[in-house]
DNA sequence: TAGTGGTCTAGACCACCCT
DNA sequence: GGGTGGTCTAGACCACTAA
């Protein structure tokens, strides 16, 4: 007919209620603050609640929200900066690491770690696990492979694993001189193991921070470190790092 | 009844296809291969589409797969490694630039980038947009945020708009000596013009690069990239990266 | 035990691409 | 026009949390 159709590409509705959501936390609620019930939601918006889901899922995405089966959504917090691969090249376990040792086994790496690390694909190396928190809330999780002939000296060590053995390789590896480090950022998603020490579901979308540790012109050390992509934003480089704002958003009381 | 019961944990069907599609990909299928369609995969594993596009949506979020409406499913090819932020201190637009220009406007940023960019909120800037190519695909859309102080000799350019002005804004950006600069990457999700730019749908996990140009103690420029997450791997730092291989996965003929 | 988010189903229709 | 992935619905049940 002759109505004016300008309207050329409808808008998803979860597309369309996202910009709405977004809109409502900038200018009326506060950081930590609890929304209505998935239930409630959708039918104020008049959509099924699948729909409603997927502008919910993009928002935490995104780190506007946080959801907690049994316990409801809430507004998150801005993102924080965790500072990754410095420019000051230094071992891990140093003196200024953000990380905590947890434990070392001796273990066969994943297949897809041979060829970097530049081991027989059969082989056996140290793999030392280690946590970081930052401001109270585990922010990452990470596996550091260390081949045998990057802690040659590790006879007198009498502990056989444990974070006592971690931290004893680590010191063992800071023996060597560092030439530099390759640094590299992807999206992933969590394993099973991951998820449980980041406090989320399996499958929950992390940051994965690859680190090959050269020295002697050989890999000494490669660390995968998976990091919450919901609430973490990595700096690196110089330092420091870009704040962002959202909009008002006061704090809870 | 006296049946074993070690399933305590009922794991989700969709964790599980993902499992085994992952298994399938990694040793039944080339990259570029098609594979059937969403309606037969999900008959084929008895579970219903939206379960199955559950699993092929992690998939596609670890980049092992790659959907297009109308086309199909196909089998992703390794990541690509783009470097970013690397430790050279350069000006954007120099010598060794990956970027080229497409646009120039004059307009007021959103409002949170005022705070980063030390200027009041409704001050225009120079907004220059730039594109990323890598093996013949787009992989990243920037906006670069200009203050008028940073680029005070602009009198003596006539192209009003248009890449020509965007290399000019650039050319005056580099008579400032760069201090140095500040990165820092985060997940988020493509508007729907960088979704156009990326050819992506709107919604697209991106990973959002964040740099601030710093001169005379001073915020000289700030640029948001957001690279495809899907198909990129950002690499910083000294140099390279660590190439990741999956299983076999020939090529495609 | 009540209420939350997480998983799953079996449909339907739409937007897009190719031929 | 026929086939693909993308969106949407209206239900159901499950796993988890907290009172």
């Amino acid at each position: 007919m002759g109505t004016t159709q300008l309207e050329t590409v409808p808008e998803p509705k979860y597309w369309h209620l996202k910009t709405v959501l977004t809109e409502a936390l900038d200018s009326e609620f506060s950081v930590g603050e609890i929304l209505p019930n998935e239930r409630d939601l959708a039918a104020r918006f008049g959509v099924a609640r699948a729909t409603l889901r997927q502008a919910l899922e993009q928002l935490e995405l995104e780190g506007r929200l946080q959801r907690r089966r049994g316990v409801g959504t809430t507004v998150a917090p801005p993102r924080m900066g965790v500072s990754v691969g410095s420019e000051q090249h230094a071992w891990p376990g140093g003196p200024h690491d953000a990380w905590h040792a947890v434990d070392c086994r001796l273990e066969v790496p994943p297949a897809a770690l041979a060829e970097p690390l530049v081991i027989a694909a059969d082989e056996a190396v140290h793999v030392v696990r280690r946590s970081r928190v930052s401001r109270g809330q585990p922010v990452a999780s990470e596996l550091l492979y260390i081949p045998a002939a990057s802690v040659p000296d590790l006879s007198g060590i009498d502990a056989p694993s444990g974070a006592a053995r971690a931290r004893a390789v680590l010191r063992e590896l800071q023996r060597m001189e560092l030439e530099r480090q390759e640094n590299a950022v992807e999206l992933g998603s969590a394993g099973a193991d991951e998820a449980r020490e980041l406090d989320r579901l399996p499958g929950a979308p992390v940051l994965v921070v690859t680190t090959r540790y050269i020295a002697r012109g050989r890999t000494a050390a490669l660390s995968v470190a998976t990091y919450r992509a919901d609430t973490c934003r990595l700096t690196f480089g110089d330092s420091g790092g870009v704040e962002i704002h959202h909009g008002p958003e006061r704090q809870a009381s």
